[in-house]
DNA sequence: AACGCTATTGCAAACCACTTGCATCTGTCA
DNA sequence: TGACAGATGCAAGTGGTTTGCAATAGCGTT
């Protein structure tokens, strides 16, 4: 948990920037996705928020991670079950790996991959602008052995 | 346009199997799917469908989707804007590339991508049950000039 | 420190894609 | 041909997300 508070900070300057307003509620969504370390989506992070300010209300979220969108402080995605949900920004970007059992999110990255995809979306005449790979996988049991080389 | 009256008796057949029957609705449905040629979503497969039988609804629309996908018949994607787009499912597996900006849908498919995620997926300890990819671009103008090898 | 302009909020209603309850209709199979 | 269970149409219902509007509150200015 660090810089929570440089991160608000370092917004609200980007919003002041722009014409818009540091709000209370703007103040304590960004707060409550600084500490999240899932990916919530708005009713999960309007349940959070909720419990520190008992007036907010879901649209008010709604309309938030709109303007944070916009001003590129979090990311939107939209997996199987079509909800938006939501994680901050400020990381490198990765892709995500679900699992279908527990509905975990595991983030990863890989080079090799997306040099693939330009080279595909260029052989097809495109440059890609973004892309959105999911994997939906299961968690594999482990052989019950000495935790060294698993098979297959 | 070849064999769309084989795929739709084939279809029958595997009806039947399953204790369902082959309706009016279904054949009509059936018959507009297997003559787009793009990835229309439950409007766009209704309007079409409506044009032949103007007693048509929606909602047979939406529950036929539903029959023919858990058939294994037609595939369910959804793109960015989050509306059910189908196709049928008699095509090798492919991901999609979508024009921004023209919304065309391109397909494609990439062994290697495939064998990357199962790595991947594997070194996090997963197998991979289904996965999503899409890559979202633009046409590259192409330099006017001898079409040879082009830059960046 | 108070003022005023305009962005922002809360609330409720509206939207949109999709689903569902129910009475009616229609494949299917005997 | 008859009966029964599956399928349909219609209208109402869901659930996530957006929006109109009047009230509120940032923020630069005085």
């Amino acid at each position: 948990m660090k810089g929570i508070d440089q991160r608000v900070e370092a917004f609200e300057g980007q919003l002041r920037k722009a014409g818009l307003r540091m709000t209370q509620q703007r103040r304590l969504i960004l707060r409550v996705l600084a500490e999240a370390d899932d990916h919530p989506d708005a009713k999960g992070i309007f349940t959070r928020a909720f419990a520190h300010d008992p007036t907010l209300s879901l649209s008010t979220v709604y309309r938030t991670m709109k303007v944070l969108e916009t001003q590129g402080a979090i990311e939107r995605h939209a997996f199987e079950d079509g909800v938006s949900r939501y994680e901050h920004a400020d990381q490198a970007h990765h892709d995500h790996l679900i699992d279908i059992e527990s509905g975990a999110v595991v983030e990863f990255s890989s080079p090799e991959i997306e040099a693939l995809q330009a080279k595909i979306a260029a052989e097809l005449g495109y440059e890609i602008v973004r892309h959105r790979l999911e994997l939906y996988g299961r968690k594999i049991k482990p052989a019950r052995r000495k935790p060294g080389k698993k098979d297959a």
